[in-house]
DNA sequence: TTGACAGGTTCTCTTATGGAACCCACTTTC
DNA sequence: GAAAGTGGGTTCCATAAGAGAACCTGTCAA
């Protein structure tokens, strides 16, 4: 398969990699959900080559992730921010990061925390059932064909 | 930033994305929640060419994240099944799948639903504050140094 | 003894990435 | 008013990774 097919694929995740899913993508997010918006910033935090940046820059603004914010004319300058939908990110980096704290974190700990303002402790994202409120795990889940479904 | 030096940054996005972060892995990752463990069986589904398989596959077992399992002796063939560490990348899974169900579906609805067999019913996973129960969004959390982080 | 099967490896060609240099529209400083 | 600085790029080249096809290796069955 041709990466450039991968959002005609009917699956979600696929789809969602079509966007996200290549090396720099996620991390340019990360750094967008610390608080990361010029593109000088991005290129030093992250040590990604110019036009690399500024094709993921482009495609994510493309793909609505990031919006385009001037921050002042003349020179006309742009930053880069999430957008509504760059923001329903949030809970894949969550569980990607709690992932490398569990199984990539050395000895020392992990290296950032999460604070949840709303209640002021340290915060562990855990997901649960819509439905009923449990936990979901794997086990506990099987798949059926939805509406979108390719019927093969 | 080198590929291969992303395992070493003070970032657990980094570091799971050092595992899972490139092009097929999050796919094959996803073809094992749905059951899939022979080579033959990821090569056909996923139309991806049989070196990098064998690759991504090599690399998830090393990261231990699959386990190989003997399925039969002579000629001697395993079989990937996702370990513990691999089955805790599930809440990634699921948070792809479902930005994707958000936001890269087509009119027609979307291709899979996700059944809790514990309630029976659809399920959209909620990612929820360990500590107060809270749903957690983005706005609403910021992050501290933790013991393992680095000082510049 | 020829095929088939599962799971790879090897080959060549195309595409993507890393790193450095260069460009452009301004502004600030000398 | 010329030189240097700033932010955000683009261009060029060498290396690395991917796509696609062919080939290899045990083993069994016809």
């Amino acid at each position: 398969m041709r990466w450039e097919d991968l959002d005609q694929e009917a699956c979600s995740v696929a789809r969602t990699l079509s966007v996200v899913g290549d090396r720099w993508t996620l991390l340019i997010l990360r750094e967008c959900f610390l608080g990361t918006r010029r593109f000088e910033a991005f290129e030093s935090r992250l040590g990604i080559a110019r036009h690399v940046l500024a094709d993921r820059l482009k495609k994510l603004h493309e793909a609505g992730v990031l919006d385009r914010v001037a921050y002042q004319e003349r020179p006309k300058r742009e930053e880069y921010r999430l957008s509504e939908r760059g923001r329903d990110l949030y809970p894949v980096m969550v569980t990607l990061a709690q992932w490398g704290d569990k199984h990539m974190a050395g000895p020392e700990g992990v290296p950032l925390l999460r604070i949840h303002d709303t209640c002021g402790h340290v915060t562990v994202g855990e997901l649960i059932c819509s439905d009923c409120g449990e936990p979901l795990h794997a086990r506990d889940v099987h798949v059926e064909a939805g509406p979108g479904a390719v019927t093969l």
